[in-house]
DNA sequence: TCGTAATAACTGACCGGTCAGTTATTAGTG
DNA sequence: CACTAATAACTGACCGGTCAGTTATTACGA
């Protein structure tokens, strides 16, 4: 009756949250907060829905830490990107340009980026520490480089806060593209072209 | 007990149904599809739950229904916006700039926009509505209008579809940053000004 | 007084969270 | 090394609350 050699399950107390928070990332990208189920979790992670209450204390939990999972790494990355082209302008913008795009073409920060706009409301404190932690710093980061050229003549007047926005929003639009409507049949973006052809666009529409 | 004159309800057949998309908007837009109430929405048409069902099928009909109404007058206000514009490429898009972002300033097609994009995958069919009726004309409309350009001299090379993005991408940013983080403390921004600033860098950036 | 808009009480499915019991693993004993 | 006791990871059936959708009944208008 019962398997002989096959275990019903192993101990892997290291593994689990990790696993745990990698099929959540799934599901919860796929379905939305509310509409993802904790047994769907589980089953995907090799789990019963029990094992999920050893490692977090509810939904809310899990999906906190799906979020806040992204941030550091990317912190990381962000400061690294500026701090490596304090020259002019357009090199920053040309690398940060096909380093973010290639970012967000694989890794599953647009997915999460889409989650955290769709739950705001229903979870303010989430989209408080997204912002806080890395879109301030991101685009603040952006803001001052422009700001930075701007004294140093390269750039033409303009708000650089605004400049940073609209740097930034062709690739958010890209994203919200892909997550959005491809799915549904719609021509994707390539979107490290689309990076590439923005930042020249730029790069000429800013210049003084 | 029972209130002399004031009538418990009044029977307005011709009203309900306008009003019910009304409340129903109000509070999708609030909480999003899964945590909007049915019950809620009831209460904000000032009619009980079960009157729902007397015009309305299911929950999901009533989401379709918002999401719907938006895209017929969006859809003339485009091709207006397109015809009334023939010539140079620059008169376009400063009056389509401040057009539409007064549009979304206001009305609430930023929050209907925001509900599509966070719904996608969980209504694909309405993605597809929203993407087949309105995003593909809009989206194609401006690529026309640039590849003409382009013909024309105006523009320089460059997939025009990518530029029609480029052009699109900061406000739909502007949107989502109003949607997600503003309410949660964040640095608001004046689209008018953002959709101002960013069709003159444009203009200069896609000039030939 | 008849037809029906509208209500309000009701139902049943669903799902987050719990916990008593099961099983893999480790530690202890001779 | 074998056997067993002790531990803790893990399971899965279950419970209670919630809410979309239904229905028996009421009240308005003609």
């Amino acid at each position: 009756m019962l398997p002989a050699g096959e275990p019903k399950f192993r101990r892997r107390k290291a593994d689990r949250p990790g696993e745990i928070l990698a099929a959540a990332l799934a599901v919860f990208a796929e379905r939305g907060f509310a509409a993802a189920r904790l047994d769907e979790i589980a089953a995907r992670a090799g789990v019963s829905k029990g094992a999920l209450y050893l490692y977090f204390e509810t939904k809310e939990e899990i999906f906190r830490a799906v979020v806040g999972q992204m941030i550091a790494p990317n912190m990381l990355a962000i400061r690294a990107m500026v701090a490596a082209h304090p020259g002019p302008l357009p090199d920053l913008l040309r690398a940060a340009g096909a380093r973010i795009a290639a970012l967000v073409d694989v890794a599953p920060l647009g997915a999460v980026a889409k989650m955290v706009i769709g739950e705001a409301r229903n979870f303010p404190e989430l989209a408080r520490v997204w912002h806080d932690e890395l879109v301030v710093h991101a685009l603040g980061a952006l803001t001052d480089a422009v700001a930075a050229a701007q004294a140093r003549g390269e750039v033409r007047p303009g708000d650089p806060r605004t400049f940073a926005i609209q740097l930034v929003g062709p690739i958010l639009m890209g994203v919200m593209w892909r997550e959005t409507f491809v799915p549904v049949g719609a021509e994707p973006f390539d979107l490290p072209a689309v990076a590439h052809q923005h930042v020249e666009t730029m790069i000429r529409g800013m210049a003084a």
